[in-house]
DNA sequence: TCACAATCGTTAGCTATGAAATGATAATAA
DNA sequence: TTATTATCATTTCATAGCTAACGATTGTGA
């Protein structure tokens, strides 16, 4: 008779925590000592990251999808909308991606007539990219929406433990300089 | 004389709390009441997406370049180390994504001899994808600079503060069935 | 002034990613 | 048994995203 093979992999417990059974894996195949793994910090990481993707995935799904808009690009309109007219360079900070994604971004969303660029007037090499009334509409229908599934998404947790993760994870956030 | 434009968007202090600038400029454009604006889950949202982002790039950069290895090629790696054999829609759950990203990323690791694939015998729909002694020793080397980048991240909260973080977030994927 | 360096954006070439369609196999119902 | 349905994985086609290389513009130092 054949036994099921059981495979845990990064899963954890109620607490967050790494369940022993990986541990004891980990460090076999490590061959290092139980001591030096830092399951704390891999339970950090381990869990942020899969949030994050699990939101994104939710939010493209859900609600990006009926504009055929991706995580990346509504965030890049977002800022648009906010600033109005932003150079690529900053838009690749606020963003948090690479000017070539910049570049291919704001070509898809200006296929889409949702924005537009201009070389800047005072220096040549800069590219100043703005949002359309086309795109100002498209944000005034999503961005409700957007919001109500951030509210739904952060929804399990209460004011104060929301308040909590943002400080803490605001400290990550600046102490890597992400 | 020319005024400097300082454009605010999703900043926050440093309690992680959107600054009250963006909050009026989000209330301006949306035509809606303050009131019907829930911050707090804009705050988790958007830090947590950012330090998945920061923390995705930091590792790819310093640690997983050296292998050419993507984030998720090296999770999907580590998925086969820890477990030996896995078939391909297991592997998408655990990494969280679709099937088609896994046939990729297989293929990419295949062709690297980091692991072969092999259509399962009991049921021949499905594919098992096994790591190879190339690709054990791979991890063994990249393992311990990974979770050591893991270590470093995570260095900015205490302990208490990890195991905090990793409990609302885990409270997060399970109530959303990230 | 002119050569050199710095800065900005894009292009080129690659992998990653998802939705939708396809093909193959297995399970189920008539 | 045969037809239908369900389940897997892959292929196709599009966008996203990176690094490296390039082209254009500006700044700087001799």
């Amino acid at each position: 008779m054949k036994v099921k093979e059981v495979v845990t992999i990064h899963s954890f417990d109620e607490e967050g925590a790494l369940l022993p059974e990986e541990k004891e894996t980990i460090n076999r195949l490590t061959k290092l000592p139980m001591e030096s793994l830092d399951l704390d910090a891999i339970a950090v990481v381990t869990n942020v990251y899969r949030m994050a993707q699990g939101l994104k995935n939710k939010m493209e799904r859900e609600v990006l999808a009926d504009y055929g808009l991706s995580w990346t690009s509504f965030s890049m309109l977002y800022d648009l909308w906010i600033g109005d007219s932003i150079e690529t360079k900053k838009l690749a900070e606020l963003a948090g991606v690479t000017k070539p994604t910049v570049s291919n971004i704001t070509k898809t969303l200006e296929r889409k007539e949702l924005c537009y660029r201009k070389t800047g007037d005072r220096d040549r090499r800069a590219t100043y990219v703005t949002i359309t009334e086309k795109g100002r509409s498209v944000m005034e229908d999503l961005y409700p929406r957007f919001h109500q599934g951030e509210a739904e998404i952060a929804s399990g947790l209460s004011v104060a433990e929301q308040k909590q993760v943002s400080a803490l994870i605001r400290k990550v956030i600046k102490a890597n300089d992400f």
